[in-house]
DNA sequence: ATCTGTCCCTGGACGC
DNA sequence: TGCGTCCAGGGACAGA
């Protein structure tokens, strides 16, 4: 699933494709969950503009028209943003994948599940956006104006202090991890680095917030930047949906410690790592080492 | 104010 | 083989 380092990959991958180019032509699905703006608005607006730049806040991505308007981009859970012509494997269903080597692929061609078509000027390749699940969000901000889910974004993870988790933990009940899955206390943290970086800084996820020291705090905030750094780096995990825009896979799920690692031997102690449910999300943690 | 549970959606895994 | 059931989860929301 797509957390901030796959959104910050898809963002420096997307950017050449997308920036100094116009908008020639732009196709929708049928409306659906995905387009907190209407497709036949979200046609009008962006039809003749031009990509100007592409930011990321926390999980968002931000893309401002050269009308000073911006269309804002979340992936959700199966959220796809890539440029035609890629070929991967995770584009099929399964049946057709089991039935093709990886040469055979054959390039994307959209499908029911490709809710966006950007046909750029300049010969560049499409920029399509896909979803199955639906969980992904379009929506178009007026020049000047933003959205409640924006406004209320903490600071993006890559950029926080120790001492703003520390400070807005105080009082908190709740276990560390659903802190962390918070996007206004922390932006950028979904189930997957969350359980990295919580085994990183031997931390149990089901400690109360109020209860860390400013020490474990210290240590959870370097380990989610240096999970995530390196998970950047390695071009993201692919674990679910993901796919990096050229259609690849990330190389990150290979260095995953504890999540969806459950029964498999802890890489510090070798005791079989614990799955249980918090904040209906699964969690992936070692007893022993996590406390 | 804070926290928990439910819901949205779909394909894949699993059991019979 | 094929059908039914359950599960995954980001974030909005309702209710405790």
């Amino acid at each position: 699933m797509p957390e901030l380092p796959e959104v910050e990959v898809t963002r420096r991958l997307i950017a050449p494709h997308l920036l100094g180019r116009t908008v020639l032509r732009v196709h929708t699905s049928i409306p659906s969950y995905v387009f907190l703006t209407p497709p036949r608005a979200l046609c009008q607006r962006l039809q003749g503009r031009r990509f100007d730049e592409l930011t990321r806040r926390g999980k968002y991505l931000l893309a401002t028209l050269d009308d000073a308007s911006r269309l804002m981009i979340h992936l959700g859970m199966t959220g796809q943003l890539f440029v035609a012509g890629a070929s991967s494997l995770r584009l099929l269903s399964s049946t057709r994948r089991s039935s093709l080597t990886p040469e055979e692929q054959p390039a994307f061609s959209p499908d029911k599940h490709t809710h966006l078509r950007l046909e750029l000027e300049d010969t560049g390749p499409d920029l399509l956006f896909r979803d199955v699940r639906k969980f992904g969000k379009l929506l178009w901000l007026a020049p000047g104006s933003s959205d409640p889910r924006l406004d209320k974004l903490g600071t993006d993870v890559l950029e926080a202090r120790p001492a703003q988790l520390f400070e807005a933990s105080r009082g908190r009940r709740l276990a560390v991890k659903n802190l962390l899955l918070n996007q206004s206390v922390l932006a950028g943290v979904g189930n997957i680095y969350a359980d990295e970086a919580l085994f990183a800084a031997r931390i149990h996820p089901c400690r109360p917030a109020g209860k860390l020291s400013r020490r474990a705090c210290q240590r959870l905030v370097c380990a989610l930047q240096r999970v995530m750094l390196r998970s950047i780096e390695t071009g993201g995990s692919s674990i679910s949906d993901y796919i990096a825009p050229d259609g690849s896979d990330g190389g990150y799920q290979d260095e995953r410690t504890v999540y969806a690692r459950s029964g498999e031997p802890c890489p510090r102690c070798a005791r079989p790592i614990t799955r249980i449910v918090l904040g209906a999300r699964g969690t992936h943690f070692c007893a022993k080492c996590q406390r």
